[in-house]
DNA sequence: AATTGTTTATGACCTAAATCATAAGGGTTC
DNA sequence: GAACCCTTATGATTTAGGTCATAAACAATT
């Protein structure tokens, strides 16, 4: 996260989505640095079968898609606003120029791709074998932990829905209802009034 | 990757490994950078039931273990020499003098991460829900492209074994040798006496 | 208040991949 | 060259999670 009047002297523009609507596509060249003022985001890829997989949810004050700008690569998702939004985009080249400016601001990009890196692997190893309630339980305790910085057990209210953990862990809506089911079962889940609590 | 005489002026120690030593361990803090001089290196986690998974295969000339540097988190995985190496270690302060004095080198530093993160999330999407054939391409794919740079059909002869292909795509062997025999038929592969090609 | 849409919920069934067992080929070491 | 281990191979069986169908709870819109 880049502070913003340093985003202005760059020639950001602030853009705005409403819900639902497209910011990029998966495939498309990486022409701009992009970074959440207000709403959220999410980013996403959609299978053979139409399943959609969700890469990750960024909020205000997170920046995204910036992996390809330094890659040279397609982007591998598409970006698309979960809530109305707002949005500063800087062109990719004054970005270049921005961090070569100003170093710390630089550091803090490298931070950010470092703990999504983390992220990433431990989504990974999760996803590759362990079963369902184990998934869930990971995507959970990230969001808990890494996005909202709570700690309190059964402090956090989750506040996206079963079809987007699903989406989140490559799993079905109907696995993630009886799992969740499961874990209020063994006490590693609260829910109250179909809402879940970690 | 970082020119080796730079490394060397911040105090660069040269590390030698044999063939399935233990480089660092999931859970451990991150002192130090890591790069690669000769030989290749693999990191991986263990499930609860002892299933290995294999984040990724870095070789010479790569760095490996530095996310967690930049995100004050412990290892989220382990580090094993795969074949003997030699490996050269900087300690994480200077490390990040480093970068403060050399910006050209953290932005390839930046770049690297970057490409990491493109393929953990072509990787991720690929995991969560596409079929065993779909995943052991796409790793092949990967290994084929971003690591050997090869783009001639039949050009690469895969140099990891089943098992391994297996621990990268969460699969089981038995289902990586059936359904590398499926795509071998559908013509997507090539097998000479047991060697992949793609 | 009625309508529509989304989210949560549950049961029945099915299928693809894991699991288990067993073996043969090839490489390495003593 | 015997012993050992790893890799590839194949068949039989099991099972977890996907698929399908159906519905109730709730929210949003008219």
């Amino acid at each position: 996260m880049i502070a913003e009047d340093i985003l202005y002297t760059f020639g950001a523009e602030k853009l705005t989505f409403s819900k639902g609507e497209q910011i990029f596509s998966e495939g498309q060249p990486a022409l701009c640095y992009f970074q959440i003022l207000s709403g959220e985001v999410k980013m996403n890829n959609f299978n053979d079968d139409g399943k959609e997989f969700i890469q990750g949810i960024f909020f205000a004050g997170q920046s995204f898609g910036e992996p390809p700008l330094f890659a040279d690569v397609k982007y591998p998702a598409h970006a698309e606003a979960l809530s109305d939004a707002e949005v500063l985009r800087v062109s990719k080249d004054d970005f270049l120029e921005l961090l070569k400016a100003h170093p710390d601001e630089h550091l803090s990009i490298t931070k950010a791709l470092a703990s999504r890196l983390y992220y990433k692997a431990i989504m990974a190893a999760e996803l590759s074998s362990q079963e369902p309630e184990h998934r869930i339980l990971r995507i959970i305790d990230y969001l808990k932990k890494h996005v909202h910085d709570l700690y309190e057990p059964f402090s956090f209210q989750v506040n996206i829905t079963r079809q987007q953990i699903a989406d989140l862990t490559g799993l079905r809506v109907e696995t993630v209802i009886r799992a969740t089911k499961s874990l209020e079962k063994k006490g590693e889940l609260k829910i109250k009034n179909r809402k879940l609590f970690r």
